[in-house]
DNA sequence: ATGATACATTGACAAACATCTATGTATATG
DNA sequence: CATATACATAGATGTTTGTCAATGTATCAT
């Protein structure tokens, strides 16, 4: 996962709507309309929504009937959790600027 | 920190040259000149960049003289960090969806 | 077959965004 | 004082985004 699929990633987190939904997928795995009763937003935005964390990898979509269930993509969200691990705020070793 | 102030965050790492930016802080402070050499983007580019960086409260901004020197800010990383460690893809409870 | 439910797609629109050029401000140096 | 450097601000522009209403598709129940 380079930088750039990070960044998507973020991107996709940058929303506080879609940032909720993937709070409430943390908590398992949630058909869309029951994830559609928490917000205030038309089913149109929530597909919209949807679409744009399963293409940045975040979410799986599970179809079983008329149902999609959608839950946390473990790959994913574990590259993720890996690259934020790595960001360091302990270096104070002052800039080298002349 | 709340749900929306997360979202602040990630939305300014969803972009990748802010993403890179975070990144080369994280090897430690930098000033301005040197961040602006690394990226082909103009200087008032970066500094719209550093802005959103600086307002969303993931970077410290230490002026000396003429420099600008930036560094992570590690109250407001270890929190968002903590944030994103308490995602959680374990639970396969399935839907109670009816 | 009919109607209801779950979800996707299309098209539209205003707001936000990333970027640039041009210009301004502050600080250091000769 | 004059010039150079580091950075910010203003204004413009094309692109992306979040949202909605309208509509389409697939599945289930009656």
């Amino acid at each position: 996962m380079n930088t750039i699929d990070i960044a998507v990633i973020c991107k996709a987190l940058g929303d506080s709507n879609r940032l909720q939904i993937v709070q409430m997928l943390s908590d398992g795995e949630k058909c869309g309309c029951k994830l559609l009763e928490a917000f205030e937003i038309t089913q149109p935005t929530l597909s919209h929504h949807m679409k744009i964390l399963c293409e940045c990898g975040l979410i799986n979509d599970r179809k079983e009937g008329k149902w999609h269930h959608y839950s946390l993509n473990c790959k994913t969200l574990q590259g993720f959790k890996k690259f934020i691990e790595t960001l360091s705020c302990a270096k104070e070793g002052g800039c080298n600027c002349l």
